[in-house]
DNA sequence: GAATGTATGTTATATCATAACACCAAAGGT
DNA sequence: ACCTTTGGTGTTATGATATAACATACATTC
């Protein structure tokens, strides 16, 4: 399963590129990408899909890079706030960014079947959850936008 | 789309009608609306927030009604099945539905500064979202939307 | 070189959720 | 009437996710 998008692409440049862009991002605003979070954001780069914090861990701890639960979270929160890796509220899990550096709402296509998860756009305030809100007098500051299904790669398997 | 939840009401009336249309839905439905199931939807219905699981266990033990977390778990479990209460992912928590009995794709908007949700409608497969995955291939069966921000009634007292 | 800020290491614990098994009561067949 | 099936509840134990709190380390700056 490979799925950005859930199309083929190659994996090797896909992660290289985007830790690139991360380190370019780091260096540009003064952030420090240490050993510990550099790691994590290569561990979920390298899979897409998303990782429980306690699955990092226990890589983490299989190279000697931290073993207790708020190495990981913390790692994971560093990502979080600077827009390098999302949490999906579904899951409890966390994926890779895959515009990371630039300013999105992302929306996220998650598959049931192989767990591959896609990163979308949208924008918070438009559509129809915009209007519901604007109709309420309801300030959107952040929306989760979780969507279960079936991915292109899976519909030939598919099972209910 | 008429999200209720920030408006004003007759909350006594609101919680009865609820109440009156879960238990004839459940008549015509020939599901158990057994003592525990009523009293957690009535809990829910009662505040218009999302509760923990056990915030609500906290409350059944106090009236006799079971003990222990599977009791809580178990009633939510039937409530969101049959639609009668939404699980919020963002807080790992659960609030009563606006409209029990009808088939409908949920949204909600939590506040964060009073804790309140309401419960708007979208349609998964049109909007932005909807767009997204058709481009993609991807068959969208559930979602999850929750936005975050700051409902009317806390606009006013706004702390960032 | 002391003070400050930021990151990490570690312990302990809080919070959310379910597996597994025993028991009970209603529904339906014989 | 008796038995069996089905679904709900009671209980124990444990799993899974997440954070508070405090100690240590290391660089920057004054």
């Amino acid at each position: 399963m490979d799925p950005i998008g859930f199309s083929k692409h190659d994996h090797t440049h896909c992660i290289a590129d985007n830790l690139a862009q991360i380190e370019a991002h780091c260096a540009k605003a003064g952030l420090q990408l240490t050993p510990v979070r550099k790691r994590v954001v290569e561990i979920l780069l390298h899979e897409h899909r998303a990782l429980g914090a306690y699955d990092i861990l226990d890589r983490l701890r299989a190279e000697g890079l931290g073993s207790q639960p708020p190495v990981a979270y913390r790692a994971l929160d560093f990502l979080v706030s600077h827009g390098f890796a999302h949490k999906i509220e579904r899951l409890n899990a966390f994926v890779a960014c895959a515009h990371p550096g630039e300013v999105h709402d992302p929306a996220f296509l998650i598959c049931r079947k192989c767990d591959g998860v896609a990163e979308a756009q949208t924008k918070a305030n438009a559509g129809q959850l915009g209007s519901s809100a604007k109709l309420a007098g309801f300030q959107i500051e952040r929306a989760v936008v979780e969507a279960e299904g079936i991915c292109p790669n899976c519909t030939s398997d598919v099972a209910p």
